[in-house]
DNA sequence: CCTGGATTTACATCCCGTTGACGTTGGCTC
DNA sequence: GAGCCAACGTCAACGGGATGTAAATCCAGG
């Protein structure tokens, strides 16, 4: 299933780990349970995952400092945590290592999913959001087709075109290292040196397709790309 | 301030609508403040709010019927929901009606903020977390960019010239060497002469680029140079 | 096979740090 | 003050790495 959402469940108590990952896939996700922090960390900077759950007291690394560090690797990676601690200061603690959500144990399974959705949804990753229309620069983008239409004049883009305008759109105005377009449009997994061309080659294509709409994808040299534009779902 | 994020507040209990309007304006927010969830509805369709509070119980209209019509107008806003009603049913109700996040009161203003800081960052409402900026002169840098900006005018600078620009800075008023530049600034392991005319050039555009601040950087004979100017990190 | 699209390849181009030549400056000695 | 010379400013040119891009190649589905 290509088209559920990938879910990162990194706890460490197994009964724990492994119903949530039972309830996780009944509910139509694509969840991979790992046990500690370093493993979690090491799994998620892989970049696949449209959610990381993130358990906070795991055994050598915590799940702020994953948190903190994964955040800083992919800022634009959703991050819900899940914790016995609900004290005033750990979820501020929570928060300030960058966490997107923060729900203390015991939660109900309802609200879990809810929460997931919510910010699922906030991020533009639900498998539904990818067959709605979003728009780039003056372009309205239909991804079901790959019609690309502006002041009337449409234009076709191919798969991947329309899912590297995604990403752009998505992390609007973030800066995109040519590794992170790798894993998350192109889903090679672990990219060690960037060999390839072919992400140059599609941002070629897809500025040429755009016109004057291409410049708002900036190069920032020995860095990556830039979408210098605002973010849609419309 | 335009760069100030705009909050709108609808809260129909004075005392609260007024305290949170307080506590939103000191942490450098624009809150806007309502009544009635009918008027909350017509000013968040203006689509002006990075972010609306929501409380639920509102005389006429209840805030689960706003954020539903609200989410269908503008599919992108987000809507943070407050409410005293905590039963596991509301909580799911709040979030199919389509909010980002739900706080049950009592709650903390620390908590209330790190959850709206969380949503800003997530809509991609908030500026970047970026390597903290440093001013020279009259200049402002933004060393992730490069940009440098003086009174509303812009230029570019190179990488080396912002890190050449951060040492000065660092260690304004004092000398500092070419030798320990080169270590410094290039990396260069031990220098034993100074043969490289590289940090003179480098000096130079620097100088050309910022303009009449760069006769701040001042040439001592035989030695090096030295920043006449304040550090700052802005 | 054929075809459209993804990927690689090859080459042109651009950016930018570095170099070396050369002119200028400042401080020294006489 | 003249002359000298090392230090410095400046500029053009070089070169390597990164990027743009057209063309060739690969590859999966019809």
């Amino acid at each position: 299933m290509s088209d559920a959402a990938n879910i990162l469940v990194v706890e460490d108590e197994e009964a724990l780990r492994v119903g949530t990952c039972d309830v996780l896939a009944f509910n139509g996700y694509q969840p991979t349970p790992v046990e500690t922090g370093e493993d979690g960390l090491k799994e998620a900077l892989t970049g696949r995952f449209d959610l990381v759950l993130l358990d906070v007291m795991l055994p050598e690394m915590n799940g702020f400092e994953v948190c903190r560090q994964l955040r800083e690797a992919i800022p634009a990676q959703p991050v819900l945590m899940l914790t016995a601690k609900g004290s005033e200061e750990d979820i501020l603690t929570g928060f300030r290592s960058g966490a997107d959500d923060y729900l203390t144990k015991p939660f109900s399974i309802a609200e879990l999913l809810v929460r997931m959705e919510a910010l699922l949804r906030r991020s533009g990753r639900l498998p539904e959001q990818r067959e709605q229309a979003f728009s780039l620069g003056a372009w309205s983008i239909e991804p079901a087709t790959g019609q690309a239409t502006r002041d009337g004049h449409a234009i076709e883009l191919t798969e991947k075109e329309v899912d590297l305008a995604r990403a752009f759109v998505r992390d609007a105005g973030r800066l995109i290292s040519r590794r992170r377009l790798l894993q998350d449009v192109w889903g090679w997994g672990k990219v060690e040196d960037v060999q390839t061309r072919t992400v140059d080659v599609h941002v070629a294509k897809l500025r040429k397709k755009l016109g004057k709409d291409g410049a708002l994808i900036e190069t920032l040299r020995g860095e990556g790309y830039r979408y210098n534009g605002v973010g849609s779902t419309t």
